[in-house]
DNA sequence: CTTGCTAAGTCTGTCAAGTAGACCTAGCTT
DNA sequence: AAGCTAGGTCTACTTGACAGACTTAGCAAG
């Protein structure tokens, strides 16, 4: 937590800076909110995230750019053929992220009648929730227990 | 993954939403990355997180005002008392959703020669990861293993 | 075959937010 | 009293967000 070391090293390069300048926008965290709850087509999402049409056709535009989200087409009866945005693999690799807002948003700024939504295990319905591990198999219950080091990408600011 | 009842729910009032109206911001995620490395002041941050400092004080005083971070007095030899900034309980609550987007952008959008920050389990060394497991004790490995269903605090569209 | 409907997406003007760089401030030292 | 320093603010400019109107492509009814 308190690494002295921090201060000789580069900040350039970093995969949360880099995350951020993919998935960073407010919008955007909206946007994957509603694909894991499955909504899929344009005004469905412009509906539920509230999110202007220009922003989000930029935003869904950029997810699927960047590989987050893929267009299927689709065809409604007596309609034309239209597109759906779905999740892809690295898409589907940002539901931690999405589940950890949940969480803290959840404990620390609730509205009044509880959490709206509800993550269980498809297979036995009980709750879900994030944890932290170490690959010893440990838990880790606090980012107390957790101490940052340098990785192999580190370099000493000159 | 696909409820169709989602249509039919309120999407106010959503912890992600709400989260996200609180430390949703680009440069507070930065922020927030660099309270967990240790760094407390603000010309540190400034340094490292490249925000400008009409930003970067506006945001420090927006997670003090949201009890995330706090202020405390420290002096230097020599100089006059400053403030630096420390997480609070309610800061240190949000290290999943730093550690998600690490891990993200370490699997994803990682530089060249690899992360260059790795944490570690401060009792026995070894890598600290995030999982989700559910209540039973079940390991649930991915977001296609999960089921969103409405919670208490659900509406229904008028 | 033209008029209308729908979902998806773009255009336009306006307004808020981000940004760089200079400037200010308070306490300490010389 | 003049200068140093970390922290913070002011100014002018540029970028991005936004609401509301408009456009597009295909289908269907008249």
């Amino acid at each position: 937590m308190t690494p002295s070391w921090a201060l000789d090293y580069d900040t350039r390069d970093c995969s949360i800076a880099a995350a951020l300048a993919i998935v960073g926008e407010k919008w955007t965290f909206l946007v994957l909110r509603e694909a894991f709850n499955g909504i899929r087509r344009f005004g469905d999402m412009q509906r539920r995230t509230g999110a202007p049409r220009q922003i989000l056709s930029e935003r869904l535009g950029r997810l699927v750019e960047e590989g987050i989200l893929r267009k299927v087409p689709y065809q409604e009866e007596g309609q034309r053929v239209r597109s759906e945005y779905r999740l892809t693999q690295r898409g589907i690799d940002l539901f931690p992220v999405i589940v950890a807002l949940l969480e803290w948003g959840d404990k620390h700024a609730a509205g009044p009648a509880g959490p709206i939504l509800s993550l269980t295990h498809r297979d036995c319905g009980a709750p879900v929730e994030l944890r932290l591990r170490c690959t010893s198999g440990h838990d880790v219950p606090s980012a107390r227990d957790v101490t940052p080091v340098p990785g192999p990408g580190a370099r000493r600011i000159a």
